[in-house]
DNA sequence: AATGAATGAGACTTCATTCAT
DNA sequence: TATGAATGAAGTCTCATTCAT
């Protein structure tokens, strides 16, 4: 246990040897990356539940044993990709947030980076909401205080806007952020790659809507 | 063949049996109806994949043979609980469009009636999103068929009122629908009976928003 | 169970009523006989233990009830349609056998006649050498008694031939009989109907090989 | 897959292995080898159907996960059983069809010997014509096509005898391989080890009433 | 760091037969 | 004479995980 629990370190560890700086790097992905990345797309093609340990591996290029060295468990590999988006997503929001502009046009970037962060990513996405309950309850409970995070500091922000009169207050604070998140988490039933609309697009018209919404 | 492909009807004809005229019915609910509700908690609480059909005969109080004598597979009882809360919604969709009275009233209605109606069968509503993508090609196909349908009547509902000048139409009306129906499906993610807002309440500031988004 | 012995009766005394003597009868075959024909299809097709009582009261038009009350058992089915071709191939060669003509004459009418009937229910045959082990222990020992009946009478029309010195005497008279009954097993793998050869020219060259083979 | 891919080739493999060059080799027969021959036995004694995956595995004394780990299905164990007869008199019949001698003696010695070795298989024998119709269709057509190949060397035998004049070509020559094999399907029907005749004299007698059904 | 054979529990489904009506 | 709901045992196969090497 305590020699797998360093393991996830290792799996992040690969991501930043796989390019040196110098950019000349032929060598193949490391195997925790490889299965990380082979996990995300079966996950997503057939679901958790679906997928088995020997397809993973085998569509890796690697053995069981392999699996069980770097990850405790086919759950560890779940928790992995979930960590992975929650990460690069409250790390965007934190930053956006921060910065110097008028609040409408802060929570109006971050509306919008989410939506095309999300669809970036969208295998993750999926991969988020339809098994979120097929983690361990542990490990829910983890993903849930990390989200309850990201909600929060999004909150924030509404409520700013609206101590500085920019922003109605007719509706619940975290009515709205749910009302927005659903569309968010909605993506991956609607959204195909090669659409009508770019993610760019798409997130500059949902990122309107929760603005008008917003308006006095 | 000819037996299951019945099945499906007496299942469903099993709900006008259930209470007689006089409502003094205390016989205990047929075998299809019981089981269908076992499955519908017993879904929403661990998930599909991995509820077994064994509890579901269980909690039923009936035997394997006996769900495979009304029902040709698990996926087919996954199916009849899709069709039921798709049958209610459109129904009360279609009336509510037809009425007499403004369009932004009739919008407003139809967008909070939704949420009432998904909030008042959150089990069914719960293992509609997170386990759609479980059940067979051939019957997700029919299900998505009746989604658009009634995406569609939603759609439409929105145009009338851009005719009509009463709502802006700086976003595409479809990524408005996707807007409010991402925020309906988020609801078995957060909605938790008893809690600070009645359900009428929540579908009101819901259609509140996106009435709001929709101002000119 | 003394019920339903006499059910076999009732499902042959079937056929007589199957036709009057006026020729002009329209009404649906009797249900045993539909039961027995839809049984001999699907075991011939399928095999037996791969074909379920379902498939042949679906099949026949009838309900499993009705099976059950014209036959004991789906193992009984098995039993009457092995019946009905050892009455008709015992009866043809006892009548052959006894004709007024040359012993090598008789064999080769016999020879030739048990193809003729083996290739014109071809079904009834198939299910024959493939399923007769299947038959309950009981019933086998009664098929296999009716059968060595059958060879006995054959046999000793080979004998005969040899007192009277038509027919050489190098080879055990049972292995002869085994080799000609071997090819007529055999049948049901490689006859198909409508093939370059009728059933009699098959019958006539198999007929001739067995008479050349037992040449002096 | 391509785990089980290699597990035939493993499974024959094994055989080699199974003694020692000193023959003195103690050690239990390997896993795939005892689950062949248990699945052998009880094919024969039961029928395939008959035969459940846990009688095979419980005779061979494994658990079900070790068979499926060799094997891909229970078709897979019945589709070796096969492969390894066809295998065997394929090759011996094409040792004795290239040998220095006149025709009529290699003709003798093939049809004797494809008696020989299936009496000393008739385990196997009685499986292939009981139960190939039970292997799965794809599975069924290599087997029939390596079956052919068979029959056709076989009645290329004939014809080199005709055309050297020493048989009679009054039956198309595929009648009477069929007429042959035929008896050779039979064998499993009638023969039993310690019989009257020993295998090599059922043999002689039954080339011999080919050959001469065979003579001009 | 990695293999892959083996486990053992449990998955879904089928089926011949019975019985109250 | 016939129905069809219900049984309950057994069927084949899958799978996450372990462990000796």
């Amino acid at each position: 246990m305590a020699t797998r629990a360093g393991a996830g370190r290792q799996a992040r560890g690969g991501e930043a040897g796989a390019a040196g700086p110098e950019g000349r790097d032929d060598s193949p992905a490391p195997v925790p990356r490889r299965l990380l990345a082979a996990a995300t797309r079966l996950f997503a093609e057939q679901g958790y539940d679906r997928t088995s340990v020997q397809e993973i591996v085998e569509a890796a290029g690697v053995t069981k044993g392999a699996l069980y060295h770097y990850f405790g468990s086919k759950d560890d590999l779940l928790h992995e990709i979930y960590g992975r988006l929650l990460r690069l997503q409250q790390e965007r929001l934190d930053l956006l947030a921060e910065r110097e502009a008028p609040v409408e046009e802060r929570l109006r970037q971050a509306a919008a980076d989410v939506v095309v962060t999300t669809i970036e990513n969208l295998d993750d996405a999926m991969i988020f909401f339809r098994s979120m309950h097929q983690l361990s309850p542990e490990k829910q409970k983890q993903v849930r205080a990390e989200r309850r995070r990201y909600h929060e500091r999004f909150r924030a922000l509404i409520e700013e806007g609206r101590r500085a009169g920019v922003f109605s207050d007719a509706t619940p604070a975290d009515l709205v952020v749910d009302y927005h998140f659903g569309s968010v988490h909605h993506l991956s039933s609607w959204y195909r790659p090669g659409g009508r609309l770019s993610p760019q697009q798409v997130a500059d018209h949902l990122a309107d809507l929760l603005l008008r919404a917003l308006r006095p």
